[in-house]
DNA sequence: CGATTAAATCTAAACGATTAAATCAAAGGA
DNA sequence: TCCTTTGATTTAATCGTTTAGATTTAATCG
């Protein structure tokens, strides 16, 4: 063959429901499996759909019975080690379900997010799952408006009646990686490095360090406390900003994955040793923290579960099954290795 | 509000053509600016919409023209970080053309790939990037026949003319890692952990270590090559199978990013330095391998530029546009760090 | 003023499936 | 035999757009 036609030429089901000799309501229903259809006219269908090459527009579906099993994921973004594990989790068990999933990164953007919003409710998809971006949500009303699309929130808050929410106890979680960091380190003087109070995600993280500081009587000092992007290079230039200080924190609580990644970096650029000169501690979903130098003392987030969780609860949503929880929080994991202090492998 | 109203109750242009007191053909034309409209109609048109919060059906907008604005990416796992790159900035280049992505994970799962094309060309997409999964091709003529969707292969090979194919240089990459093996650090004893070479990607890398081996006239120890799966598990078990020998290699060549860190975390267990016990060098995607103890000497792959020219060639193929050149093949980059020996940062 | 032309708008036929409702055929019952 | 019932198949409306082509309206001109 010498180049693929060009589309349009498509054989469908009308066409094969003439070469079969029968009513394309038969084709449907020996498809579909949705009548009976005696085994005479089921063979004869099935064998044009097949000399035919016959493959069903899921287009025309979808128009015919409002249903595309295709959702939306909107993340900041899938090269973000947290939310690439959400992904594929998310991809698998819709797999399972028979629902495709597009992907969208919003960048931590608005518009982007606005703009992304509008497209899926545009393409009729079955729901969305979606992730934080940080500032207000006022476009999202938008998109909850009455005869709009299920969704479901990661991570996020939003003040609509109605609406899952699924996160993890990030205040809690924050909270006892300080106090590892006082209680068996015994440091004073710790800084953090978070993304924008702006999302519901990082505020709780900022309050449990703040709530942390607060029940150990320790002063909160707000020239320690670096409220950056959330990415590689938000964590790099916090801590160099940080480094830069006349007097240093003794240890640092970071409060995501690339942020700490881009804190080891610029640590490294520095010469500085951790945790030797510098102890850290804070949310990492890297699978390879311990391969890190040194290893990383990290929450651990359930992103599997969380991801599956948002499925399920959205599918509920999409077939109209009524649930009894709104809000589902789950339980993150203290791992400890050395970036803290500690001593352990 | 009380929560959210099921589908089926959205306002359709036929509505909007009703409140506006016009035809739906005037609505459609203003909505999409395809003809002149009179100030007038145009803005009770436009009010209607507005009043009424119409967002169009692309699913029928779809049906009609056959377009969908939507295309596949399919991988083995966006959680290898290779594919992880590839799917952000196949996703971002798409945004800004105006299409989205469905991703799918294959997991080299010859039939969930089978699948996966099955439902694609069910959903009518734009098209297809494709990444390879082992094993024969055989499932993919069926896709590939007349009359079906344009379709780009990524690091993968297929005998059918007219298929672009978009790929880094991998047999003169590998070549490159095995002679800096040899002549800056003068190892003869060079074992390699590789995917199956069921898979072009593989196989050329293979084809490279062994041509490399050859040109210098050193022998290819047959037992020192593990052909696992290209997973951080695959990686692992290959190191320690490796190191169970009796005589165990100097060097290795790893032909994978996830393999790599597999091989990393083995090591670490079995309380081998490396480079000292034992040097690495290979295939990393990690955009962090840097951090990694100890650095890793790695082959960088252009994944963003391999991901726009893919797309790139993809919307082509979709516009119908002709094209000169049917394989691209970009190079690679070899960054020394400390894997392998060298005492570079 | 009527004819001609151009401009703006509308009518209605697709696109490719699903599915109530209608039709047709055969069997069963009196 | 004719009527009823049941079962298998078909007819045709529908989903929400786009877009040729028909129609209407307005403008121009001899």
């Amino acid at each position: 063959m010498s180049s693929v036609k060009r589309k349009g030429e498509r054989v469908t089901l009308k066409e094969v429901a003439k070469h079969a000799g029968v009513s394309t309501a038969t084709v449907s229903y020996v498809i579909n499996n949705t009548r009976y259809v005696s085994d005479k006219l089921k063979s004869s269908v099935l064998n044009a759909v097949d000399e035919l090459g016959y493959s069903p527009n899921n287009i025309a579906r979808s128009l015919r019975s409002n249903q595309t099993y295709t959702i939306g994921l909107i993340v900041s973004n899938v090269e973000n080690p947290f939310y690439t594990e959400i992904a594929r989790a998310i991809e698998e068990k819709a797999y399972s379900e028979g629902y495709s999933v597009i992907i969208c990164n919003s960048e931590d953007d608005i518009l982007k997010e606005t703009n992304y919003l509008k497209l899926l409710q545009s393409k009729r998809l079955d729901g969305i799952i979606l992730a934080p971006a940080p500032g207000e949500n006022e476009h999202l009303y938008y998109v909850l408006q009455e005869n709009s699309m299920p969704i479901v929130l990661l991570n996020r808050k939003l003040d609509v009646e109605g609406i899952p929410i699924i996160k993890i106890n990030n205040r809690h979680s924050a909270e006892r990686c300080v106090n590892h960091l006082i209680e068996t380190h015994g440091y004073r003087d710790i800084g953090a490095v978070i993304g924008s109070v702006e999302t519901l995600l990082s505020k709780d993280r900022y309050d449990g360090f703040v709530h942390a500081l607060n029940s150990f009587g320790l002063p909160v000092r707000n020239e320690w406390i670096i409220h950056g992007n959330s990415s590689f290079a938000g964590g790099y230039k916090a801590l160099k900003h940080l480094m830069g200080k006349d007097k240093r924190p003794e240890a640092i609580f970071i409060g995501g994955s690339l942020m700490y990644l881009g804190v080891l970096s610029a640590l490294k650029e520095l010469h500085l040793k951790c945790p030797e000169d510098i102890a850290l501690i804070g949310f990492s979903e890297m699978r390879f923290s311990h391969l890190l130098e040194p290893p990383l003392s990290t929450i651990h987030q359930p992103a599997k579960k969380l991801a599956e969780l948002s499925l399920e609860v959205l599918l509920q949503q999409i077939s109209g099954i009524e649930r009894k929880q709104n809000a589902f929080e789950l339980e993150t994991e203290l791992i400890i290795r050395n970036s803290c202090g500690c001593n352990k492998m």
